[in-house]
DNA sequence: AAAATAGTTGAAAGCGCTTACAGCTTCGTA
DNA sequence: TACGAAGCTGTAAGCGCTTTCAACTATTTT
């Protein structure tokens, strides 16, 4: 079943069941209701492939991301989705995980489909290996980095305010008191960076110890890492992290060791995700606004679809979440 | 830059162009060395669109899910879009929520853009405006429910014994001394109707006592409902749940009139989600197997798609995963 | 009533590929 | 040396649409 099959039912030509299928151009009304009536008879769908062979776009977007598994990134990709869907857009999900040159092969993947633009979520710390590839598809589609960081015509980054928020965090921390902090982080990503940044800025702002740990993503992980300092006889009275998840590994490790928290250490997370509720005493955390951000990163991907001119950086505010770990 | 360009340069035809992107025909060696040149020479991306004109493929299928938010569907939604990666395929990702109509327009966005196959996660119980574009769209392509069940040609169902899953976690816990249950469940899907009606055949089996409640989706809902209960006096000394999120709202609820957990009362989530290792204490849960739903689901397609025989129905045991609450 | 205009329709080209088919070359074998 | 088979390559058709352009019809305008 194809469009002459329905302009032949209809006694028309195929030009005028395009016309309709779009409604583009001037068909007259009891012309329309004719084809109409066919393409109901045969409920009747149009290949968005041969489509797309005139118009160059089969309005899908691809959306490259870490691990959907992590609530992150779900929220994230979630958003981008739903507010895509209502412009009429389809979403191709990409799971790279940390692996590079499983990114490539799906950037690549994504331009033999020709994506109408790709948008890039939590992009590693500037891995040159990918710059190029991403560089050459911005000469044909735009490309949306959000949490990531791109100075490139055609490439347009969406992100938080991460360092902010690292900062918010210290300070609120120091104004209960706290000295000693402990950071750990679970990521090298772009991200990661600016947290990072933020946390050191604000330490050294506010004259207080720190300690900065890399660990891997998890909650055993961080449970470990905690525990190990402990044992060595470590002392720190805050710890913060770049993920929730991380939060309640430590914020476990220190209730059984019998420590108090918030009262003798300070525990917070990052993200405000739904983890952040769960865990016992509820996580003081960081709203790294996941919605809005896919939000915003369609909005400006729709701007540039249409032509108009769009901000090549948009920065939005991160805000604490207080609950009862600090 | 299309096939042309390439034929041009090599002085080839297009059909030996063709023959060496796609390794298919024969082709001398010293001819595709010099299309091979031309190809690297531009990092030729052949034209999926073009392609999939004449083989009616875009090697791409559509998952259609609840929402990638809830962890049961990102988990699932992973594993398939991983599993499919490996055979080449692209995964394109719906979230409809619980809105029948929305999935429905969805589901006609797929098949314009003619996927090769459907893949359902979590459908509702048996929604009559459901059945028909589904039969439909199973005319022409396969169709794979995880989580569901539908007994029609080219409709393949894989799932997970929830009914037995629940039966298992009353058995254990009247092993226990409960005798008291208490079931919430936060949607009519029907998973959902699988668990219930296994909750019920074990309570009456085993002759003990129990209520059943619907609340809504999240943690909330959960703790307000036990609170509730608990308001009114009711009395019970085991929770089970359809969902982590759903149990550990009770548990917050039961910690918060210091009713001591697993003493008193035992609680019981399901998925095996990170949310329940993240709780305090620890939820007892029952795994889901979410990772290798997705794995069989894929594998199964795979196997349709290469016009093998697939078993139309795969169901896949759950195990218990004992921590803290029971 | 004629002319100008606007509205409506269809024929045909082409989007960038795959693939059947035919023709040509090369090679092995009698 | 000749002939058939096998290997290689190109021509051309076609996948199902959109869109331009020209032609034709209805509606105004003068």
């Amino acid at each position: 079943m194809n469009i002459y099959d329905i302009a032949r039912e209809a006694n028309v030509s195929i030009a005028t069941v395009s016309r309709v299928l779009n409604d583009s151009g001037n068909v007259r009304d009891i012309t329309r209701q004719k084809v109409e009536a066919v393409l109901k008879k045969y409920n009747y769908v149009p290949s968005a492939i041969a489509r797309g062979m005139m118009t160059n776009s089969l309005k899908t977007i691809g959306i490259v991301t870490i691990d959907i598994r992590n609530l992150y990134y779900a929220n994230v990709a979630h958003s981008i989705e739903q507010s895509l869907s209502v412009l009429g857009f389809n979403t191709i999900l990409c799971n790279t995980g940390y692996d590079i040159e499983q990114k490539i092969n799906y950037l690549r993947m994504l331009v033999e489909k020709k994506v109408d633009s790709i948008i890039l979520v939590g992009s590693p710390f500037k891995d040159p290996n990918l710059d190029e590839p991403i560089e050459q598809i911005s000469r044909n589609i735009p490309i949306i980095i959000v949490n990531g960081c791109y100075e490139h015509p055609n490439i347009y980054s969406v992100r938080c305010n991460d360092s902010k928020a690292l900062e918010k965090c210290v300070e609120h921390l120091v104004s209960k008191g706290r000295r000693n902090f402990l950071y750990l982080y679970d990521a090298e990503t772009f991200s990661g960076s600016q947290k990072l940044m933020g946390f050191k800025n604000a330490v050294s702002k506010h004259n207080v110890k720190s300690e900065i740990f890399l660990v891997k993503t998890g909650l055993d992980a961080a449970y470990n890492k905690v525990n190990e300092l402990l044992e060595s006889g470590f002392c720190f009275d805050a710890v913060l992290t770049s993920e929730d998840l991380t939060a309640i590994g430590a914020l476990k490790c220190l209730t059984a060791h019998n420590i108090n928290v918030p009262g003798e250490v300070s525990v917070m997370g990052f993200n405000n995700s739904v983890l952040s509720i769960c865990c016992t005493p509820s996580l003081s955390t960081v709203d790294s606004k996941m919605e809005k951000l896919g939000r915003i990163a369609v909005k400006v991907l729709h701007k540039v679809l249409k032509g108009e001119k769009a901000e090549s950086s948009t920065i939005i505010e991160a805000e604490l979440v207080l609950r009862e770990t600090t």
